[in-house]
DNA sequence: TATGAATGAGCTTTCATTCAT
DNA sequence: CATGAATGAAAGCTCATTCAT
């Protein structure tokens, strides 16, 4: 039984193993050669395996490259969790700040599989990106903005998907040119000031002190709106007990 | 001679006309399934010419692409020109505004487009656009950046390169957001927040404005707390109750 | 009338000129990439004309490579002739001499032609070429064999073809060594022991007299040989002086 | 244990199996059509395989073509020299009378394949028979005429390559005519005159007993010698001048 | 008649996928 | 379950030939 057992759970170790070192390699021939330039024997040869061995886990190529992506997107939302998790400061800005720079190193250092990502989003029909996988990631910056308001530290009147575009469309676009222009060993030392600006941006643009001469008006509809969400969630409540 | 002149002429647009049809055909294809997915054959048939014709046009399918990009890109580089031309108002957010107007609807009509160009940066060495075209496109707001600065109406130690990227890279995600989220016949409705949330970003952050000094909230700011740990209660609460 | 005359005059001389300047590209073409390699394109280009053109003088790539073909032996034809009319001697061997030392040069010059006719021998079932050119060609040897035999200077018992085989098979690869192993500059003077050698032959083997021992004559003959070789080294010195 | 080892042996063995069916069906299909001619898919189909799997076993179709002459010249070799070793005579001519028959017989027999080989040399960069094949091959000849001068039964001073041009030369012409002229059945017949008059043709002009005795060579060897470092005193003057 | 743009059949080669072992 | 040899559909590209001008 013991045997078995230990047998069962190398089995299943091995397994694993197995699989993690096909997802590997195929991340970084995707990676290399983009999708369709990607050849299975290379991600065979690259994970020490079989060709034929990739089809009993994965159905096809595009299969193993969903879960790639699945993987890889799945590992930024995890990453970008545990730095939320990992800042003390409970301020908006200097939380904004930490994924803020986590993101654009993240995005430098990824540059090729974010934008294999991009590619095939619209022209491969068989490995459509579910939306999910990103809207899941950007929810950390959806919660901290979420956050940031109910603290009064950001308008209420904020937009919160324009904030977000904003956010991870600025920082993706300066990855590019800091990837671009930059050394690559001078990368760190450029992205600092690209984070400055974007939260003194976020400061200036969607800082609460910076709301309209009435500022009495702002904290009051500040107040008015948090009383509408615990309205609402006395509503919610209200619906699950009386089930 | 007459005739010989008409034939001559007749002779050059046949060849630009069958040029612009197999541009045209190539550009729908290369849309539909990418670089890779397109298919010679097919960008043929919709051009009505045989396959081999093509290729008296075009080295290869990657010269092709190439072709079809130029063309793209230098299209909406004279057409933000054009815009940009036809704006009276010197002001610069009114002329940023115009700007971003009319990038956000392309970006929104041309999506597909954009992104095949973005797909392709990484992966295809033999299609890999030259940067060129983009670094044209953006001029545009260069310049005007540049301008604006000159005309005392942006922050003198505003970094170009940043601002073009917040401008460019948060409106390409707006656009996603955009078309993903939105019922196709209501985005142009959709985009006026946008651009006037870019513009008022602008003058925020960029503007050379100095902005007015902000009243006492502390009260509220309490008042407002205390609701934040009540809100938080009633969380708990809720969380407990759904177990 | 005159003018007409005229006219019809220049009009087929233009003919016949385009048609050799399709002939003449044609062989370049052949000669440099074989009959597939060929691209009838490049004989246009080469021969100054429209591709469609080539079609009005020879139905397809094969009839042209016929006609090439037949130009060309026909050509060897006369030359062969043409020598043995200009030589005055009338001894068997001394003509032989004549013949193989065009023969051999002539295969040496031409080596790629050749070769290429033998390529086509078998493969090509379009471009068989009919056995008639080379029968044509031989014939020179056939009659200079015959007569040879006539005049009592040649045996009556020796076969014919077996003759020929020995004589234009040993030159054919006596002209490949020598553009082998050669240098291109040498070849002439590497020429004239390979065609004493076979007037040698010939004597030993075909001839009706017996040959007296004379060994001296071998050994003084070779000093002879040499001292040619140092006389050409003369010349050839003397030529580069003198200019 | 056994089984594994007779599956290996069956392995092996069926692909064994499988690139000598390529390999013949290639040959069949290369002397039909020629080089260009030969389509890969009427070799895969004659092979009974797919025509994918003449890719795992050659590079490229010239590359199977290379194997093909390859294994055709070393087979030749092969069997050449088991001929000559089973050639119990010692006798110079019997041993070339020998060999002289089995060479005409090949070429016979492989004529369109020989043909097939020579037709490459020049017009197919790619598949240019390396020479060594060849070379390979007539050092049977070459061997076996060394032998004969040391042995005293040839001339000394006959030079090796002419004797061999006017071998091979020779007989390749005389198969040409033989399989033109002659009915297939009669082939064999017709052999043995042309090999019989090669043996007499050899002995007439190669053989020793046609050499004087040359009693005082020695002063005439002294002349010549002279004559030879007069001539390198010219080669190196002439090389100086040119300079 | 001369032209050369247009054609499309047909080529070699690739590679995701299968399946016998 | 693992393997990798075998497969064959499908692709890009060439070029002899045609035909409208």
């Amino acid at each position: 039984m013991a045997t078995k057992a230990v047998n069962l759970e190398t089995q299943r170790a091995k397994l694993e193993r197995k699989e993690r070192a096909i997802l590997d390699a195929a991340r970084a021939v995707f990676i290399e050669h983009g999708f369709d330039g990607a050849r299975v024997s290379e991600i065979a040869r690259r994970a020490s395996i079989g060709e034929g061995t990739i089809y009993s886990y994965y159905e096809s190529k595009a299969e193993l490259m969903l879960a790639v992506l699945q993987q890889f997107w799945d590992g930024l939302t995890l990453e970008a969790e545990a730095v939320m998790a990992s800042i003390k400061a409970e301020g908006f800005f200097e939380r904004l700040q930490a994924l803020a720079q986590y993101h654009l190193n993240t995005v430098i250092v990824n540059a090729d599989f974010i934008n294999l990502t991009f590619a095939l989003r619209r022209n491969n029909s068989e490995v459509s990106v579910s939306r999910d996988h990103l809207r899941h990631y950007v929810a950390v910056f959806d919660q901290l903005f979420r956050r940031g308001q109910d603290r009064g530290e950001l308008r209420k009147d904020a937009v919160l998907w324009q904030a977000r575009d904003v956010f991870y469309g600025a920082l993706e676009y300066s990855a590019r040119s800091i990837e671009m222009t930059m050394d690559v060993n001078r990368h760190l030392r450029q992205q600092k000031p690209v984070v400055d600006q974007m939260i003194s941006l976020f400061q200036a643009h969607y800082g609460a002190q910076h709301q309209a001469p009435e500022p009495d008006n702002s904290a009051l509809d500040r107040l008015s709106s948090k009383l509408d969400q615990l309205s609402e969630k006395f509503d919610s409540l209200d619906k699950r007990l009386s089930r």
